[in-house]
DNA sequence: ATAAAAATATGAGATATCTCACATTTTGGA
DNA sequence: TCCAAAATGTGAGATATCTCATATTTTTAT
């Protein structure tokens, strides 16, 4: 993980740093730079920032006591990190690692605790966010749980397909869609039988049409 | 629903109302009473109040596109109904069906827009209670899909029993844990062969020390 | 009190998903 | 460059869960 001034970023930047989003705080953000996996925060260690992720995306991981480990959302560019450490109630610490070159804006824990915790505009927007949060999750649980595979992985694969081509691992898919490697395998085999995806380099192509119908009403966020 | 003034509630209640449940608008906050099945919030209906609950519990219910419903949450006391409403998040409106006679407090959505939004000891309550239902909700996602129904189905009869008594409707258990109605009566039926449920009137007493064992560390709030 | 609706209950067959076993290919680090 | 680890891929059998059908009991409304 490296550091740099956020402030010392010049006008040569590729994009636009955010303004507000640390409220009162905002002037005193430090920007970081994570490479793919390395770890924003460790389960084990205490979460000494707040972070806002300005570009990348990163997975959170929570550790069950046989060590296995379960993702359990995706963070992309606009989200935060250790909001829930910031509001006090955080029982146990999870992963958060970047899926890939990550960039963060990050400030100290102890200043928001004292200084954000006054600050209505910003406590509105953070509000606003988790429950964001809270409704994709309620809606994806209820959708997790009505459906099976089949529909669940063509809404995934069209969420996360990238001009027409998805790339995912299927490991990590498995995990989210909370199913055995063998059994998505076995989906996708089917759907490769059934001409819905074309396996190319790198990833698969996929049919979008065929795969909005199987996809329904499902909608990760 | 009969609504009735919170002030005049005299000292003869049962219980204490809360006091703050609603910062700076607490002194405008109503008393009303909800009878079971006496919708306090209907998906095809604005939301006109927030409300938080003094006694009771409710269910909250999605509405499918095929008329079906699944239950993605109950409430007890000391929770909020309408605060996404508040937050301006909600998209698709819910239904809350109180489970028994229930109590709200409740104050108008309009002043507390207003007023509400530039309450940081509110703000930051409300985010509390907001953010510690995000993490119920991960948690009880991923448990929901790593565990097989025993497993839950032991943690929510340990979890809604009163005295070792466990009273809830099977259809409704059946729609919380995402299961078939067919499938948990199987389970449940397996419980009583082995003894780890007795049916009693209205309700199965259940073996709390062989459910603990099944629960794992499966925890619903 | 009665009828209608909801909840409870059980059986049988189908299938979605899991576990385990094993081979091949790709990737990342020394 | 090479090795170890991770990811990919396939087969076979077990089982958790679903769908459908149907009967009885309890609750609710008239």
């Amino acid at each position: 993980m490296n550091k740099f001034s956020a402030k010392s970023q010049g006008s040569s930047n590729k994009f636009e740093l955010p303004e507000n989003v640390f409220g009162a705080l905002s002037a005193e953000a430090d920007l970081y730079a994570f490479s793919a996996n390395d770890p924003i925060v460790r389960f084990d260690q205490p979460i000494d920032k707040l972070w806002y992720i300005v570009k990348g995306k990163a997975k959170i991981t929570m550790v069950h006591e046989d060590g296995k480990q379960s993702i359990v959302h995706f963070l992309h560019e606009g989200e935060y990190i250790g909001e829930l450490t910031f509001l006090e109630v955080e029982k146990q610490h999870k992963n958060v690692i970047p899926l890939c070159e990550t960039l963060c804006l990050g400030v100290s824990m102890e200043r928001a605790k004292t200084v954000l915790r006054d600050d209505p505009e910003f406590l509105f927007h953070l509000n606003q966010y988790v429950g964001g949060k809270l409704i994709q999750r309620t809606w994806f649980t209820v959708k997790n749980q009505n459906y099976e595979l089949k529909n669940r992985l063509a809404a995934y694969m069209l969420m996360s397909q990238s001009e027409g081509i998805y790339t995912q691992k299927h490991t990590e898919t498995a995990e989210y869609l909370g199913v055995s490697y063998r059994h998505l395998l076995h989906t996708l085999s089917q759907f490769r039988d059934q001409g819905y995806v074309v396996k190319v380099r790198g990833g698969y192509k996929v049919d979008e049409d065929a795969l909005e119908v199987l996809a329904k009403d499902i909608q990760f966020v």
